[in-house]
DNA sequence: TGGGGGGAATGAATCGTTTCAAAGTTTGTG
DNA sequence: CACAAACTTTGAAACGATTCATTCCCCCCA
């Protein structure tokens, strides 16, 4: 790459370096005639701005870093976009990490954002808050948590309250008159995941004669759904639950996979089943999942806004808390027998 | 953000600015005891490298940018997982762009990952071979074709022969008995649509008193799919194909969703359905779905493999087309009546 | 004709890291 | 004890875009 920048550019044009910047970034402040004679230059020369040397200058990337728990999770892809709609209407890009849920990831994710002087971090943290949030954050990384309350208000954050989803899915379970219920999910780690379980539990001590277990997953996968199904399946039949509450749609549907596909269990007939996030796919399987909508596009795009409120405020921002309220979606997963 | 740089770290420590950027960039050339007290300084100041006057110095970043054309598509999200963990291998980041099935979108993203110099770019690129990729390549930035066969070798691409696969799927409708085939996909500007379709034509050529029509849509989403299907369901019984393959698993999942919710058509009985790429939903969707599968990660991983050989080698580099096979998945959706 | 005003263009200094030739220090050997 | 070889450390010179204080022009008016 034969390397041009601006002062190849401005030979070209006979101009200096500076009016050569000038167009590219004010060209009203530079006459018609050479902005025409620069922008000549640029096209003939097949100049493009190198935008490290620009940052350098800037002190800041034009870019927003989110990091997420799996982008292979539909939910998250829909968070993101939301997040790239409101990035791009500021001119800003979106760096998608994954952390596919592991410490390791997410740190690595976060060192590399902050080596790049993003303009913000958002996150859907693993685990508790580690001081490495809160050393971003003091360093000047504006950060906003993603599907996740923050519990100290010390972080502003953008999340749906999980307590009361799980509570909607656990009591609309009762409600329909299931009585031996089980929680699908984990790791234990995950703050979304031990928030729908209290919820859970909360519904369950309403209901007088209903009971509550865990069924502790490795990971929110497809695949880590389908072991605990067949772990489900591997009992003996007056053991099994009547109805599985799964953390994410993702385990509902390996947990559903693996009761139809290995086994003799009927969904809902002998085991109702209900999901969270309502991914686009949950209306689609098998039997169409029942779940817990949360609003995730919007997600996206609220946090975004809320990071650039406390970007342009500074230090003495005041966090904001923005909690959105789930809603729970009835298919034929859970309806009554 | 009091701006912490090697300058700072260098009084600390008692050390010039070279011997810090050894500490951090080679460690081994420097005393142990230096790189001790440099570490503490490190520590002790809360540096951050920037990144943006490393790359600016390198003259290159460190990572590789990926064009795809619909995060939200499983199958993207699993090139791209592929892709990162070879570009992993090497210390390089992805980053990932989403054009939308848009021209403009890619290019915005084009002109962003030239801006950053990116390590190279691999693209599933809408429609003809644009100059703007030619010219991206001329100013030395290797790219990959991913999902697409390079027609004229200009460029290297990594891909999966498309139409192989749409003879296998149409083939396989075929073979069981069906005569009236449609194939549901759009825009005729996406490559892997019109080879799928041209793959289709040649078996449907093989098979005496079997037709194929082609119904178009606007994107390859799950709600195209859906709208595909109510156009199906709007025409008399008599006028109905018997079968469709669906040009992603995505349309077909649509298709499915429409002829089983809102009509009153058994798939497969009235209509057998069969898709492209073999998601991990597919399986698990009300019917279980037909597909032919593509080897998504492997994609991503070989792309990026060869994009660094093409990098290494330079400009006189052999451009090498990667071509896999597609397999045909047989479930549900095309079992004989 | 002299001077003032305003728009346009200039170019040196800056951002923070890496590189590399050169200088400085230690170790080992004859 | 002198000298070479092997380590360490140094610091100034890049990399390329942007910023401003400054200079340059041109035009108008007194």
């Amino acid at each position: 790459m034969s390397s041009i920048s601006v002062r190849e550019v401005a030979a070209e044009a006979g101009v200096s370096v500076g009016t050569v910047s000038n167009v590219l970034n004010r060209p009203g402040k530079v006459s018609p005639d050479t902005v025409a004679r620069v922008q000549a230059a640029i096209a003939h020369l097949g100049f493009v701005r190198n935008d490290a040397a620009r940052q350098l200058r800037a002190g800041r990337s034009r870019s927003i870093g989110l990091v997420v728990l799996d982008v292979a999770n539909p939910f998250f892809t829909d968070v993101a976009r939301g997040a790239e709609d409101r990035a791009a209407e500021e001119g800003l890009a979106i760096l998608l990490g994954n952390s596919d849920e592991t410490i390791d990831r997410e740190n690595a994710y976060l060192d590399l954002f902050e080596e790049q002087r993003v303009h913000g971090v958002l996150i859907s943290p693993l685990g508790d808050l580690g001081d490495r949030l809160t050393r971003l954050r003091e360093r000047g990384t504006p950060t906003v948590l993603v599907d996740r309350q923050a519990e100290d208000r010390r972080f502003s954050s953008v999340a749906v309250d999980d307590v009361a989803g799980g509570y909607l899915a656990a009591d609309h379970l009762a409600s329909i008159g299931r009585v031996r219920l089980a929680f699908v999910g984990g790791p234990a780690g995950i703050r979304q995941v031990t928030d729908r379980l209290e919820g859970a539990r909360k519904a369950v001590a309403e209901h007088p004669g209903v009971s509550l277990e865990v069924i502790e997953t490795e990971s929110l996968t497809v695949l880590a759904g389908r072991e605990a199904g067949e772990r489900i399946l591997a009992r003996p039949e007056s053991e099994r639950p009547d109805a599985v509450f799964a953390a994410n749609d993702l385990l509902a549907m390996g947990v559903l996979q693996a009761l139809n596909m290995f086994g003799d269990v009927r969904v809902p007939g002998d085991i109702a089943l209900i999901g969270y996030d309502d991914i686009a796919f949950a209306a689609a399987a098998v039997v169409p999942l029942s779940s817990i909508r949360q609003p995730s596009a919007l997600i996206g795009y609220t946090a975004v806004d809320l990071l650039l409120r406390e970007a342009a405020a500074g230090e003495g921002f005041e966090h904001e808390q923005i909690v959105f309220q789930p809603e729970l979606v009835v298919r034929a997963s859970t309806m009554p027998r």
